[in-house]
DNA sequence: TCCTCGATGTGATCGATGATTACATTCGCT
DNA sequence: AGCGAATGTAATCATCGATCACATCGAGGA
């Protein structure tokens, strides 16, 4: 028997999880800045040292921050995809600006992991599924001609870009939360008609 | 006289600026977080507790440095907006992007101070007017025909978030840089054309 | 059953950093 | 010349990431 009187053993049990979990905590109360080691140890109950018993060092603890937080990230996009494919390209993108104004702090760690050139190898498989999934409804959207016969990818990395620009700006405070999706239905209805004119023949932009 | 040996005298004299150089050379070589400020001090030759004297705390350190960049690359948007004044729209993108691959570090500070919720009131103004230059640039080139006529402020954010979400996706690695000429001017395009189809009647994405 | 060994948590401590304070030096103004 | 404000310095503190020696516990073999 232990000669502690606290009613926590000696060994938590699952101490990483914990720790990852006051971490994500952390991170959406205050930011990335905020999961300090020494916070987090305190939050789990264990002395300050104990996170190092289980991660390398304070990186490495963002790093597993950062998989769980896409873990849940993915599986959000998923079901958006999966429960609206009538219009599962705005529903992809409305899901993602969501996310990011739910979580806004989520979003800094989600850039560097999703577009970061250095992706942890935990994520890239569910990335490259994500991206062809993502390919594969653009190429059967050109098949339907619901879309343009554009380069898939160029269009992918358009929409891409687009999403993600407008997530950032709301998170940034650019613009107001409050119309977020009345700007992101007009946003992607203006990409889809495109800034020219119709009537105007093919001229470079 | 100064009883000191060293050649510097007592007084720097433009101590503030100096600090916020050293402080962009140390952003542009190892990104925010090594703006360290004692080793900004030690580039300036002075001690570590004398930009204290100049500065509130680290953060205000930071903001002066934020100006300085923003002032910075207001300077090269304004110039590409004249230099080319036929296709002043892809020239203001071309020239965002190519700023944030070539000071990618800045890029982090500049999100957070132009499209910031909290903007430095130095910068509120540059912001102001160039927010006003770019939707001018939009009407007047409604007026001629060039663009679509949908609501100007629309065209204009869904214009930033795109060229943002873009330029981010470099800086992060995940676009290659080599092809960022080509991939900006096909992007632009795209945006211009819009990704449905041209025979398509107006349906929602 | 008991004992050993590896895994896990603790306390002490170090080095770096942001920040403050008391003091020193210099400049500008009268 | 001299005085007060501005500017720089040295010393010091608190916080944080990280390490190390040691304590504690649990699982598997003798």
């Amino acid at each position: 028997m232990s000669s502690r009187e606290t009613g926590r053993p000696y060994h938590h049990g699952s101490l990483p999880e914990t720790l990852v979990a006051h971490a994500v905590e952390l991170l959406d109360e205050a930011g990335p800045e905020a999961v300090v080691v020494r916070e987090v140890a305190r939050r789990a109950g264990v002395s300050p040292a104990a996170p190092f018993r289980h991660f390398a060092d304070r990186a490495a603890l963002m790093t597993a921050v950062t998989e769980a937080v896409a873990v849940d990230f993915s599986g959000i996009q998923r079901a958006a995809v999966e429960s609206a494919d009538d219009l599962p390209f705005r529903a992809l993108g409305t899901a993602f600006v969501h996310y990011a104004l739910t979580y806004p702090h989520r979003f800094a760690l989600l850039r560097a992991a999703v577009f970061g050139a250095t992706r942890a190898p935990a994520l890239e498989a569910g990335h490259r599924a994500f991206t062809e999934a993502v390919t594969d409804l653009i190429v059967a959207g050109q098949r339907r001609g619901d879309l343009r016969a554009a380069d898939p990818r160029l269009v992918r990395v358009t929409a891409q870009a687009l999403v993600y620009g407008l997530s950032q700006m709301f998170v940034d405070g650019y613009l107001d939360p409050t119309d977020a999706d009345t700007l992101i239905t007009e946003t992607i209805a203006l990409f889809g008609l495109g800034v020219l004119p119709e009537t105007h023949p093919a001229r470079p932009t």
